[in-house]
RNA sequence: GUGAUCGUAGCUCAGCAGGCAGAGCAUCGGGUUGUGGUCCCGAAGGUCGCGGGUUCGAGCCCCGUCGGUCACCCCA
C-alpha cells in the first residue's frame, strides 16, 4: 500500500469472494452463477440460441437504432475514437447489435422466426443509484421475422418465467401498444396540442419534451404533470382494427399461460424504435428503479438498419436488478475435503491427494500459508469443508490418512495409498 | 448533468471546545509440542478519501476535488 491505490472506475462494481451475508446480491459470485445457470435453461426450454456480439460497435449504429434524440445516446454513450479514427461507443443496449448481426449474416435466410438471447455487459453514462451502474448486465432475448401476438406472449411469459424462477417478487409486467407510425402520425400532433394548452402545469423537463418526445411526458413523476396527463389523450384511441386485435390476443395469451398484467396507456419507452407491444416487468421492491425488465416490437428496426422489412420483438432485463428484487438466499459452500498436514513431507503427499480426488470431481483445498495445527482446522472449519483429511507424523509412519467428518466429528483412517477408498470416504 | 447526504483499521462504527487515533467483528499466534465451531491471552493492521487553507496545533473548522448512497433526468 505504498504507491497510490486504485478503485474500480466510478459507477462499476465487482463481484468477488466475500462475506456474503454482508455483500449486496450481485456483488456475489454464487448468485451469478446459479441465475446464469436458471436463464440458461430457460432460454433453452423456449429453443432460444445464444448471440454474443461485440461489446463496442460503430457509434452511428447505436443512434440509428436507439435514435438520435433519445438520452440513452444524446447524453449516456460511452463514445471513443480508435486510433484508426473510427467512431466507436461501449454497448448502451443489447438490440442494436443482435439486428446488426441478423442482417450481416443474413439470418433473414433462415427459417422464421430466429430466436436469440444474449448475456452481457450494458454501459450508460450516468449517475448510479439503486439497481443502476455505468457497467451493468442485461440478459435479453430478441425474435425476428415474425409478427404473431403469439410471438409478443412468448417474449413477456419467457422474462417473467426467469424472474419468477429465481423468486423476484411482487411483479407485474405493464403491457400497451403504441401502434404503427401511421397511428402516431395521428396521435402525437392531438397530444402535442393538448401538452401545449396545459403547458402551464407541466414540469419544465416535461415541456421541452413537447417538440422533441411529447410522449415521454407520460413518464415524468412530477405531481403536476401527472395530473395533467390523467386527462390527455392515450394512443390507445387512435389504434387501428389490427392493432387493437393485436393486443386482445396479447391480453390473451398472457392470461392463458398466467402472466399477472396490466393493460397500461400511459405506458410509453424512452427509445425511438418501438411499435405496437411495448412492455414493462416492474416490482416495487426496487425503490425509484422499479422496472427489473423490458422490451416491446421493433417492427421497421430491421430495415432502418440495412436490412429486409423484416418485423421483431425482443425485451432487455437488468440481472443486477433481477438479483435485487429476487428473495433472499442462503450462500452456498461447496468445499468437500480440506487437507491438514503437519508434518513437512505430508505436504507433498496431500497435494498428491488432492490431485486425484480433483480429477474425480472432489473439491479440495490445502493450507498455503504455514497455518499451525490449530489453524488449519479452523480454516476447514471456515471453508465449510465437509471433511478435514490429516495427515501428520503418525499416518505417515503408517501409510494412512485420517478422515475427519466435520459435522459429526468421527475420524476413520484410510490408506494413503488407495485414493478409492478415501473417494469412497468422502463420496454422497 | 442536477440535488441531498456520507467518507476514520479488511468490515461495522465511535472519537471532539480543535490537544498523543479507538472499540467490536474479521485475520494471525498462543493457552492444547496433532484437532475446528465456545472461551481466555496476545499480535498485526491507519499518510483519518485526496489537495489546499485557517491555527502554536486539524480526523474535527473553511475551500476544492474524488468516491459511496439515495433521489431527479433517463433507464435494465
Amino acid at each position: 500500500m505504498s504507491e497510490k491505490s486504485y478503485r474500480g472506475p466510478k459507477g462499476t462494481y465487482d463481484v468477488f469472494p466475500g462475506d456474503a451475508t454482508r455483500q449486496e446480491p450481485h456483488e456475489r459470485p454464487d448468485l451469478w452463477e446459479w441465475f446464469s445457470e436458471i436463464s440458461r435453461d430457460h432460454f433453452r426450454r423456449y429453443n432460444f440460441h445464444e448471440v454474443r456480439t461485440p461489446d463496442f460497435e460503430e457509434a452511428g449504429l447505436y443512434r440509428r437504432s436507439s435514435g438520435e434524440t433519445s438520452d440513452v445516446v444524446t447524453k449516456e454513450m460511452f463514445e471513443f475514437t480508435d486510433k484508426g479514427g473510427r467512431d466507436l461507443a461501449l454497448r448502451p443496449e443489447g438490440t442494436p447489435g443482435a439486428v446488426r448481426a441478423y442482417i450481416q449474416h443474413g439470418m433473414h435466410k433462415l427459417a422464421q422466426p430466429v430466436k436469440m438471447w444474449y448475456f452481457g455487459p450494458m454501459f450508460r453514462h450516468e449517475r448510479q443509484q439503486k439497481g443502476r451502474y455505468r457497467q451493468h448486465t442485461q440478459i435479453g432475448a430478441e425474435i425476428l421475422g415474425s409478427d404473431d401476438p403469439l410471438v409478443d406472449v412468448e417474449a413477456i411469459a419467457l422474462l417473467y418465467g426467469i424472474h419468477q424462477a429465481v423468486g423476484v417478487r411482487e411483479e407485474v409486467v405493464h403491457i400497451n401498444n403504441l401502434g404503427d407510425a401511421a397511428t402516431r402520425e395521428k396521435y402525437v400532433p392531438e397530444l402535442r396540442a393538448y401538452l401545449d394548452k396545459n403547458q402551464a402545469d407541466l414540469d419544465p423537463d416535461s415541456v421541452a419534451r413537447i417538440e422533441r418526445n411529447p410522449m415521454r411526458t407520460f413518464d415524468s413523476k412530477d405531481k403536476n404533470t401527472q395530473a395533467v396527463m390523467a386527462e390527455a389523450p392515450l394512443v390507445g384511441e387512435f389504434l387501428s382494427d389490427d392493432a387493437t386485435a393485436h393486443l386482445e390476443t396479447v391480453k390473451e395469451g398472457l392470461a392463458a399461460v398466467g402472466v399477472p398484467f396490466v393493460v397500461d396507456g400511459r405506458l410509453v419507452r424512452g427509445l425511438d424504435y418501438y411499435t405496437s407491444t411495448v412492455f414493462e416487468a416492474k416490482s416495487p421492491v426496487l425503490g425509484a428503479q422499479d422496472t427489473v425488465g423490458a422490451g416491446g416490437r421493433y417492427n421497421r428496426l430491421v430495415e432502418d438498419l440495412g436490412g429486409p422489412d423484416m418485423p421483431g420483438i425482443g425485451f432487455g432485463s437488468g440481472v443486477e436488478r433481477i438479483l435485487l428484487a429476487a428473495s433472499e438466499r442462503e450462500p452456498s459452500s461447496s468445499l468437500d475435503v480440506y487437507f491438514i498436514t503437519l508434518a513437512p513431507e505430508a505436504r507433498m503427499a496431500a497435494f498428491a491427494l488432492a490431485s486425484e480426488l480433483r480429477s474425480e470431481g472432489v473439491s479440495c483445498d490445502l493450507d498455503y500459508a504455514q497455518r499451525s495445527a490449530k489453524g488449519q482446522f479452523k480454516q476447514a472449519d471456515r471453508s465449510d469443508a465437509r471433511f478435514a483429511v490429516v495427515i501428520g507424523e503418525d499416518e505417515m509412519r503408517e501409510g494412512v490418512c485420517t478422515v475427519r467428518d466435520m459435522s459429526k466429528g468421527d475420524e476413520t483412517k484410510v490408506p494413503l495409498d488407495d485414493s478409492k477408498s478415501l473417494l469412497r470416504a468422502v463420496a454422497g
